[in-house]
RNA sequence: GUGGUGGUAGCUCAAUUGGUAGAGUCCCAGAUUGUGAUUCUGGCUGUUGUGGGUUCGAGUCCCAUCCAUCACCCCA
């Protein structure tokens, strides 16, 4: 506490109690990600700032005030630490031309850095897990995202708290045409419009839609919707991934004011929403961005995936009360005395070699303290050596949970002790 | 980035109008000199987030700062 060195604001350690809260998720999820096809990707958690800017988008909040870009001293070059991973997936397919022999399934996950105020489900250092479709340009690869994010739901005992809201951004010609319309009915009413409504007027006019200043609220249902503006592509295009999600059995709800703080995406975006969480409750969040990979210097090719929150999902993991298995070794080697202690070393090995999970007691100490470090740590045997055993080869095995006397067998038949 | 609330032992929390900083738990040792979760006994643990100020005296009041938290904002 009076230690001046704290870990940076907002970047949280993992500690050992939390450990296996992830490594269950994360065990759940390379099944299910198996189950489909996709493959890992691993890039750099670093890469130049002009990524970020010409695929997020210059006048995103992301890229205008929430990268962590910093100066390499070293040769100058502007540098930022990534704050989402679709950028870096799509510079590295194109960089290593992954899609020369057709449309790809990956998977990435880790860190990613925003500066923002840290709260409840948003940290400075954060981690995403995500996937991206590349190459596909149907509505197929929409429906399987969203099939295949239900399952995950199922799969983490979290199906009852989240929900799914839908909606389509339509192609680039739509959304300029319905901006302009946007910002001249705003314009038409700017004596109605609030400070706030103002401001974005020309940075983000979409974002004024979200208003929940009731006083606006009859002149923005007025307002013009995007859904008039989608053509027929994305209208059919909208209407698969909807029949698909309804021939799956998955509940949606329509929310035509859903919209990406990315720039880049188009047609399909969806977030999956909970309650449980409080402001932060967008567990998962995607959509196809067709236009990326051109624009980011690629052959053109179509696109889509989503990023979950990992903190998030586990919070409401947390919150519904699931339960990750109890990390415990099958066996704690309690060891008193010299011999005992260098036959314990050896004891410990072969047990492994039959394939136990053993820890040794370390450090020395009495027989009681030792036996109440293995009952602690929730092992299901103690294997007690003392200089007796070590002297006669042997141990003394003591059950600790359930019923059952302690043994004394000789060290080649421990393990075979053990499994019956 | 804006506003609100809060910070006391490793953890969970007490402490009257400003008057010696406490309990449970954890940990250690003993009761049983080779045996764990119960019980009993004893022991350890703090610059009260940090830095200033007011006061004879500050955990308590004031200011700043850091951190957490809630909301805004934004997003995963």
């Amino acid at each position: 506490m009076t230690n001046p060195l704290r870990a940076v604001r907002g970047m949280n350690d993992l500690l050992p109690a939390d450990a296996p809260l992830w490594q269950c998720f994360e065990g759940i999820l390379r099944a299910w990600l198996k189950a489909y096809g996709y493959r890992e990707m691993r890039t750099p958690i670093l890469e130049h700032t002009g990524l970020f800017k010409r695929a997020i988008g210059e006048v995103t909040d992301i890229v205008e005030k929430e990268m962590y870009t910093f100066v390499d001293e070293l040769n100058g070059e502007s540098m930022t630490l990534r704050p989402e991973g679709t950028a870096s997936c799509v510079r590295a397919v194109i960089e290593h031309n992954l899609l020369f022999d057709g449309g790809k399934r990956l998977w990435y996950a880790g860190p990613m850095f925003r500066h923002e105020r840290p709260q409840k489900g948003r940290y400075r250092q954060f981690h995403q897990f995500g996937i991206e479709a590349l190459g596909y340009a149907g509505p197929d690869l929409d429906i399987e995202h969203l099939l295949m994010t239900a399952r995950l739901w199922k799969l983490l005992g979290l199906a009852d708290c989240i929900h799914l809201e839908l909606n389509s951004l339509g192609g680039a010609e739509s959304r300029a045409r319905h901006r302009e319309k946007l910002i001249a009915y705003f314009q038409a009413h700017e004596a109605l419009l609030d400070e706030d409504a103002k401001r974005r007027l020309h940075s983000n006019p979409l974002r004024i839609l979200d208003t929940k200043n009731p006083a606006m609220r009859e002149l923005v249902e007025a307002a013009p919707r995007l859904m008039d503006e989608l053509d027929e592509t994305a209208l059919a295009h909208f209407d698969a991934v909807k029949a698909g999600l309804e021939a799956a059995g998955i509940a949606y709800t329509i929310n035509p004011r859903l919209v990406r703080g990315l720039d880049y995406y188009n047609y399909t975006v969806f977030e999956w929403v909970t309650d449980r969480l409080g402001a932060q409750g967008t567990v998962c969040a995607g959509g196809r961005y067709d236009g990326l990979v051109q624009q980011l210097g690629g052959k053109a090719a179509p696109a889509c995936g989503y990023a979950m929150g990992v903190e998030r999902l586990l919070a409401l993991m947390v919150e519904v009360g699931v339960a990750p298995p109890a990390d415990v070794p099958d066996v704690y080697l309690v060891n008193v005395g010299e011999a005992a202690s260098r036959f314990a070393q050896h004891a410990g090995e072969t047990l492994r070699d039959a394939g136990f999970n053993v820890v040794l007691h370390g450090g020395g100490g009495s027989f009681k303290s030792q036996m109440k470090k293995a009952d602690a740590c929730g092992a299901r045997y103690a294997m007690i050596i003392g200089d007796d055993e070590a002297l006669a080869g042997e141990v003394t095995i003591k059950p600790l949970r359930g019923e059952g006397e302690q043994q004394r067998v000789a060290l080649g038949a421990a393990a075979e002790f053990l499994k019956g």
